[in-house]
DNA sequence: TAGTATTCCTACCGCTTTGATAGGGAAATC
DNA sequence: GATTTCCCTATCAAAGCGGTAGGAATACTA
């Protein structure tokens, strides 16, 4: 289970969007160098996140990218779906379009079961709690617990 | 975050081996058959389990294979590590070795509790327990609610 | 000891995805 | 009209994924 580099970089650059605020469009050269990401292919990435809606353009002299909704809004769910497709899936079908026999059958409710805990995280956590560092408590209390910290 | 076709075939080669039991070692083609995946692929999986201590394998006449262990000792967790390595990666780096900066700093956090998430579940959740079909109260309760079955 | 069944090993294949770059067209500002 | 910036298309190499082929090694059976 892997995060993409594209959903990395594309919460991030969204992190950034959302500390500049409303009235302060970047453009991606800044949030490139700000986070370390290769320009052109943030320019892709940034391009995805405004067909999704995500966030708004403006070109030339002033121009750049700025949030499409206040951050508060945006969970990091949001943006890995608008840049990555299904947040979870199982040989690449989304876990309803599961079925199995015999002794497998419960790993159907299983995988379901997964997905709700990620949900749980990412479907919860906005940009705004990221940027301003106020994780919710039932997620800083995961964080937290040095044991998620060790590999395995 | 994906399953990858390689995991869920390996957690269903083990659940056909957790419920043959330890006496009655079985062939590749019986459980490629009873789970209808590809024999030859499935072949390669299971020697990674084998390598990796999960089952142990005996060949000719009666040959076959079985758990290494009890079923009741094996989570899933252990039989996706064995074959696909670390569950939660970003950027094919394992959480504890990223590191962020300006806005995006409690990503870090963030990611730590997605993986601690992952693990309530994928960790605790053993062979046996998914082939007599008794899942914990935990895990259970979250592939109950419908909304777990919503797809976005 | 010969035969047969089964695992085990190596290599390969086609395809998709991933991460990334290049170059130029379109639009907004100055 | 010049400049700046987004926007589009194309391309690329490398890696991963899912799957296949053929045969060598080993264990049981007779």
């Amino acid at each position: 289970m892997r995060i993409s580099a594209r959903a990395d970089y594309a919460v991030r650059a969204a992190l950034e969007l959302a500390a500049a605020g409303d009235d302060c469009p970047l453009k991606t050269e800044r949030i490139a160098e700000a986070q370390g990401v290769p320009r052109k292919f943030l320019e892709g990435i940034l391009n995805d996140m405004r067909r999704g809606g995500l966030v708004v353009s403006r070109r030339g002299g002033q121009g750049g990218y700025k949030l499409g909704a206040p951050p508060e809004t945006i969970t990091v769910a949001d943006v890995i779906r608008v840049v990555d497709g299904p947040l979870v899936s199982v040989r690449g079908e989304r876990p309803p379009a599961l079925s199995y026999t015999g002794p497998a059958e419960s790993l159907l409710p299983l995988w379901i079961a997964v997905r709700a805990n990620v949900r749980a995280i990412l479907g919860e956590v906005t940009l705004a709690d990221i940027a301003r560092s106020e994780l919710p408590e039932r997620v800083y209390k995961l964080a937290e617990q040095p044991e998620s910290w060790t590999n395995p």
